[in-house]
RNA sequence: GCCCAGAUGGCGGAAUUGGUAGACGCGCUAGACUCAAAAUCUUGUUUCGGCAACGGAGUGCAGGUUCGAUUCCUGUUCUGGGCACCA
């Protein structure tokens, strides 16, 4: 009997499913864990090896946890809409709910290879109209709401309304337009275009004007990501930035409880690192500066007040609205020359390049409030208008980016910090006393903070300020596979379609070409847009994350027609209780769905807000890619180490044609036409390729299908080489290599169950004390390892468990039975078979884990090593209970110790229990 | 540029709270079984010197704290992820 994993995999699998072994309630007496996945976009390249990785991780804990006596929600599904699927719709006409429909099943079925304890019936697929009703749904629930700062908290926009008639907006600042003040009488005067435009600037999902990168040539929007170098990937057209009309999510009015909410949750340090940092939290102050020869001022956001006195400019982010009132006709050819050149830069240029320094002045003057002083404004890229007021007040002797800039356009620099001052750099200091400051002459800059913010105050041109770095999410996006908007345009004016004529469906198109003006394909079906005479649908659609901001949630009741989910049950699966995916939604993803998860719980749809009680963030498996080199102009390819004698062109080949790093030169030739014809100059009758760790990517070929490797190995042995390549949070390459010592584990661990010609062997005889310290060593491990995601080391556990009971040549029932159990998350297949033979009728995935008993592990006696000044020369045994002065005069007594002692009197002897014994000499 | 993380043998990695660096596996090495191969089992494997006993060095780099540092502190280099329209 051999352990014949092909047939043991299918056989269990198909079992699995016919026994709906994997189906979950909502309705149980056990208590519930929630452990989710980051679903995956179905994209054409199917799964490569690093997908699995955060999914086998989530099933064994969810294998675990039900064995641990959990009721488990362990499910998956499809993030379905994006750009990659629409691009190739534009290349191949092929429509791109057709191309996601194969993509899914191609995902399906790699994922059924591996062994997965989904409850399928949950799945969930955010391109479908079932799915994506209640998306826009939610859009709904978000565009029919406000923030209200007073109770801090989501509410239904007629509350808004009802304030509004009884007091106006009086005692509020409106999120949206601060300007905007008005009576209850003003408000009931208002028509209702008037009523809508000011609802508009309080809606959590509004309307207005915003810059895309607009590709003229291409007559379209593109992403960031189609963007390279300030043109079109595609085509290498240039790409400008154009104002549009979109929809935004006002995520800004939750910022202070996205902040908090994260003390409730148990995310990494730096994960929530992160988080802080993109919310960017600062304290500071809004100070308005007089224009010299106007009545505009210029209001700028500062976290340093204190250093008013040392401001010897200002700058104005480019887009900045007062560039065009503010700049002298001296100076708009200047102003106009430089704004065209920033046009063609990206936000990320803007920020990264701080040793190109560039800026106009715009002629103008500010006048300092204190000292009457005139400051030159100028205009920079560095200064983005998104962030603060887009201006900046700029201090050279105390900011690098502020002196920088004054260096190179020779604007004098005024020291208000005396020593601290070099002249040859900036000094942030907060810990000077300021000079050259007027009345502040003298007083330390902490101190000097508060008297600038309430002398401001008392003048009535500046405040306190909390600022956030975090800007409001673009919500629009111009393509065509995303959720369309439920909004209708009457008169321009955007209305919430009636929640019963949803989900509004996707029209099917022919073309996925941009609308006329750049707007997405949807502009193009006139028929579809123009619902009634004058009466328009919104033509953009949402962004990827839509869908993916409350599919937990759907996972929890996917099959409801009424609502997104019933209350009963999301107040019984509540939070996810583990969620684990890759570090790149750190901020993204994680952000809107904590977002959207508060609006839900504001507006009374659910009872928690914050979606993830614990997140653990899988490492990225990189590719490690082939090259081989090919001689210039030949059809000759050198082996790594001779290529230096020749000068050679790097081509990346197929990893799957390349053993280690030995490439197979008969697989090369036949691998593609170009290479039939190859010949090889080889090193020692071999030719070895060269080696680069990268992306895992379809074009480096350095991708590796899991199928491949279930096929050869099996799923079990599959699973724990993932999960025995290292630490599941840490990024590291991919190499097949170790694989087959993980497959010869399990047939070692086999080999202690059966006998390929007696057949099963396991015996009914007593276990010894050394065979029940292993077993219980190892649930110890074991059990602390699957809770704590430590799947390495847990792997190397059983690996060290089965070889010491293949050395006692141990077959005994009550030693491999519990063994079993233990495993049954890592191997469930080999597992649920042995379990089997062992005549077991019930399933083991319903086994009771093992539990560990201190008795069988106790440790009597310790090897200490000895130390003599730190190094370690000798070990010494000691029973763990012996007495220090004991141990102490032992070791003194010791001949090697006497040794290395060199006859000198012991200065001091530590002595730590059950760890080390050092002496200091 | 800014934010976050990481760096340990030929390779993946291990090392409770600061306490024997290199567990486990791969690869390599020598051997057993075999006509042979596969499979399996056994030996050795950080490096330098030495037949060995043993000794020196050693956790990216440079310092520091400590009886003792892979672990804590300061600085620094390199690599990976993110930076708001890829998902």
């Amino acid at each position: 009997m051999e352990y014949n994993f092909r047939a043991i995999e299918k056989k269990w699998q198909e079992q699995w499913e016919q026994s709906h072994a994997y189906r979950v309630s909502n309705d149980s007496p056990k208590p519930k864990c929630y452990v989710l996945d980051m679903f995956p976009y179905p994209s054409g390249a199917g799964l490569h090896v690093g997908h699995p990785l955060g999914y086998i991780a989530t099933d064994i804990y969810a294998r675990y946890k039900r064995l641990k006596g959990f009721n488990v929600l362990h499910t998956m599904g499809y993030d379905a809409f994006g750009l990659p699927t629409e691009q190739y719709a534009l290349e191949t006409g092929q429509h791109p709910a057709v191309t996601t429909e194969q993509n899914i099943k191609a995902f399906r079925e790699q994922l059924d290879n591996i062994g997965f304890c989904y409850d399928w019936d949950r799945q969930v697929t955010t391109s479908d109209p079932s799915y994506y009703k209640w998306t826009q749904w939610i859009f709904l629930q978000i565009f029919e709401s406000w923030y209200n700062r007073e109770t801090q908290k989501a509410e239904p926009i007629s509350t808004l309304i009802s304030l509004f008639e009884q007091n106006g907006n009086a005692g509020h600042i409106c999120p949206g337009d601060r300007t905007i003040q008005f009576t209850a009488a003003e408000w009931k005067s208002y028509g209702e275009t008037e009523q809508r435009n000011i609802l508009m600037q309080y809606r959590l999902a509004y309307l207005a004007h915003a810059e895309v990168n607009w590709c003229a040539a291409l007559g379209t929007v593109l992403a960031n990501d189609e963007v390279v170098n300030g043109v079109s990937e595609r085509g290498g057209y240039p790409v400008v930035k154009k104002k549009m009309s979109q929809w935004f999510l006002r995520i800004t009015e939750y910022a202070n409880r996205l902040l908090e909410g994260l003390e409730t949750v148990s995310f990494s340090d730096a994960m929530k690192e992160m988080q802080r940092n993109w919310i960017g939290k600062s304290q500071g102050a809004e100070i308005k500066f007089a224009l010299k020869n106007s009545t505009e001022n210029i209001e700028v956001y500062t976290t340093r007040p204190d250093t008013i006195f040392g401001v010897d400019f200002m700058v104005l982010a480019p887009e900045h609205d007062l560039v065009k009132s503010i700049t002298t006709p001296e100076q708009q050819g200047e102003i106009d020359k430089y704004l065209e050149y920033v046009q063609s830069r990206s936000e990320r240029e803007r920020m990264a390049d701080v040793k190109q320094i560039t800026g106009c002045f715009t002629g103008a003057y500010a006048i300092n409030p204190f000292d009457g002083r005139e400051i030159p404004v100028w205009i920079a890229e560095y200064v983005l208008a998104g962030y603060g007021t887009g201006a900046i007040m700029a201090v050279p002797c105390g900011d690098q980016r502020d002196f920088g800039f004054a260096k190179h356009f020779n604007i004098p620099i005024t020291n208000i910090i005396g020593d601290a001052f070099n002249g040859e750099e900036a000094n942030a200091t907060k810990d000077a006393k300021l000079q050259n400051s007027g009345f502040l002459n003298g007083v330390d800059m902490k101190t000097a903070t508060d008297i600038v913010i309430s002398k401001l105050e008392e003048m009535g041109i500046g405040k306190r300020k909390i600022n956030y770095k975090m800007r409001d999410a673009g919500f629009s996006r111009q393509r065509y596979w995303g959720e369309p908007f439920p909004i209708v345009y009457k008169n321009g004016i955007p209305y919430a379609m009636d929640e019963k004529d949803l989900p509004l469906e996707l029209p099917h198109v022919e073309n996925y070409k941009p609308g006329a003006e750049g707007e997405g394909p949807l502009a193009n079906i006139t028929d579809w847009v123009n619902v009634a005479p004058g009466v328009k649908r919104e033509t953009n659609t949402m962004p990827g994350y839509a869908g993916s901001s409350w599919y937990f949630l759907r996972y929890m009741d996917p099959h409801n027609k009424h609502t997104f989910a019933d209350r009963k049950a999301t107040d019984y699966w509540n939070q996810v209780d583990v969620y684990v995916g890759g570090t790149e939604h750190a901020v993204g993803h994680l952000l809107y769905s904590r977002m959207w998860t508060k609006v839900l719980y504001d507006l009374g749809h659910i009872g928690f807000q914050e979606p993830f009680k614990s997140l653990i963030n899988q490492g990225m498996i990189g590719g490690s890619s082939r090259l081989v080199y090919r001689v210039r102009g030949t059809h000759q390819y050198v082996s790594h180490g001779l290529k230096d004698q020749y000068e050679t062109d790097e081509l990346h080949v197929d990893v799957n044609i390349v053993d280690g790093v030995e490439l197979d030169t008969a697989a090369f030739k036949k691998w593609k036409p170009d290479f039939a014809d190859a010949t090889f100059i080889l090193e020692d009758g071999k030719y070895i390729c060269g080696v680069q760790l990268e992306k895992m990517s379809k074009r480096l070929f350095n991708t590796v299908n899991p199928n491949d490797l279930v096929e050869k190995y099996g799923a079990d042995t599959f699973r724990m080489y993932e999960m025995f390549l290292g630490p599941v949070e840490q990024s590291k390459p991919w190499d097949t290599k170790g694989i087959e010592g993980v497959h010869r584990f399990l047939k070692k661990l086999w080999r202690l169950f059966a006998d390929e010609q007696k057949g099963i062997i396991v015996n009914e005889q007593v276990p010894t004390p050394e065979e029940l310290k292993i077993l219980h060593k190892t649930i110890q491990k074991i059990d602390h390892d699957t809770n704590g995601f430590s799947y390495n080391t847990a792997v190397s556990q059983f690996m060290i468990c089965v070889n010491e009971l293949a050395t006692l040549r141990c077959h005994k029932r009550a030693i491999l039975e519990p063994l079993l159990i233990l495993l049954t998350p890592y191997a469930p297949h080999l597992c649920e078979e042995l379990w089997q033979y062992l005549g077991n009728n019930e399933s083991i995935l319903n086994a009771l884990y093992p539990v560990y008993n201190e008795e069988y592990t106790k440790e009597s006696a310790f090897n200490y090593p000895v130390a003599i000044n730190g190094k370690t020369r000798s070990e010494m045994g000691f029973p763990l209970d012996a007495a220090v002065a004991d141990i102490e005069q032992a070791v003194l007594g010791n001949e090697i110790v006497q040794k290395w002692m060199e006859g000198k009197a012991p200065k001091k002897v530590i002595i730590v229990k059950g760890k080390m014994i050092n002496v200091v000499v």
